[in-house]
DNA sequence: CGTTCATAATTGAACGATCATTCATTCAAG
DNA sequence: CTTGAATGAATGATCGTTCAATTATGAACG
């Protein structure tokens, strides 16, 4: 049997939400112990600093966002439809769960930016963009991914909620965006 | 005759590299004191707090932008070729001072978001975006900035130069996205 | 023009608060 | 008993902010 309790990932859960509510900055280490039901220096025992911390808690929160985007979908089915399978995918993963959202959006633009990117291994998402690529606008990928994807993670993190009309008006915007 | 030297400006201008480098967090009031060339206290005669001051700046970054966007614009022109005026605009603006890009997005998912935006008197781009928003997809108003424009701020945030061509491609795509 | 003086601007050392991190000690499991 | 996980008070560093002291400014005056 595992341990009983899982405390490294209460340690990453409670810093994905404080970190989204309270940014990097306003997200304190005696405040991640306390919300993970920890004391301050168990968090030192699984990870060496702060920064370790948020980044392995990128990795956990960006890698289970790149299955839960593919989960269902036809690789060999109609561009479009695995499109929308994709983006739905990622926007109801994060919608159900928005503080997911705010930290990576959070991350993404502050200077951890690059050592998080760097600790990323390939995720599912990742692999299927890559293969996709021949058949989208030919610009690099993370400018693709940034027009295609991206907006359905921006979206919920702003919590803004969309009737399913503006959903798919906005799903159809994307995928107009990326067409070549 | 005027201050021979503006320190508020000259603050203001630190901390947009500051942050744009380091982060909210990571720029230190000390650290903006000393790249503005005056003493720690002189901040808080301008200023009443860090707080403050970010938004002072975001205030005054994004309004020069705004200024910036719709410089040479013929509003009656074709649609089209108002967009791509614009949307160069906003680019080479940014691109030739990166740190206002970066500065700028990291405000923007920062908790300080929301001040900073009731903070900001209305621009000519905002006006101008919702002279146009009837011939555009039907969505809200800052999904449609966030599909149109925001791609060149980020792009000009990221440092990534791209050439003539991918430019004109990208441009390109953001037109094609909002679209009805 | 030089001098005076009230006012405002600027300074930077100092302050209290709070942060990330440490480590001697305790606890729990096999 | 042994070993590694967990604890939380303590530490040193650093943060945003303050304020008594200093310097610069320019209007008023002879």
């Amino acid at each position: 049997m595992t341990t009983r309790v899982d405390r490294a990932a209460l340690v990453r859960r409670a810093v994905v939400e404080l970190v989204a509510e309270y940014g990097i900055h306003g997200a304190t280490m005696s405040q991640v112990a306390e919300v993970a039901g920890v004391a301050t220096g168990t968090t030192y025992v699984h990870y060496q600093s702060k920064e370790d911390l948020i980044i392995a808690a990128f990795v956990e929160v960006k890698t289970s966002l790149g299955h839960a985007a593919v989960d269902g979908v036809d690789l060999a089915g109609e561009p479009r439809q695995v499109f929308e399978t994709v983006w739905r995918n990622v926007y109801v993963h994060l919608r159900s769960d928005p503080a997911l959202a705010r930290f990576l959006v959070q991350v993404e633009v502050s200077p951890l930016r690059q050592s998080a990117h760097d600790a990323l291994a390939e995720e599912p998402l990742t692999a299927m963009a890559q293969g996709l690529a021949g058949q989208l606008v030919d610009l690099p990928l993370d400018i693709v991914y940034d027009l295609s994807i991206a907006p359905a993670v921006r979206l919920a993190a702003s919590g803004a909620r969309l009737g399913p009309n503006d959903t798919e008006l906005l799903i159809e915007a994307c995928w107009r965006a990326v067409q070549p």
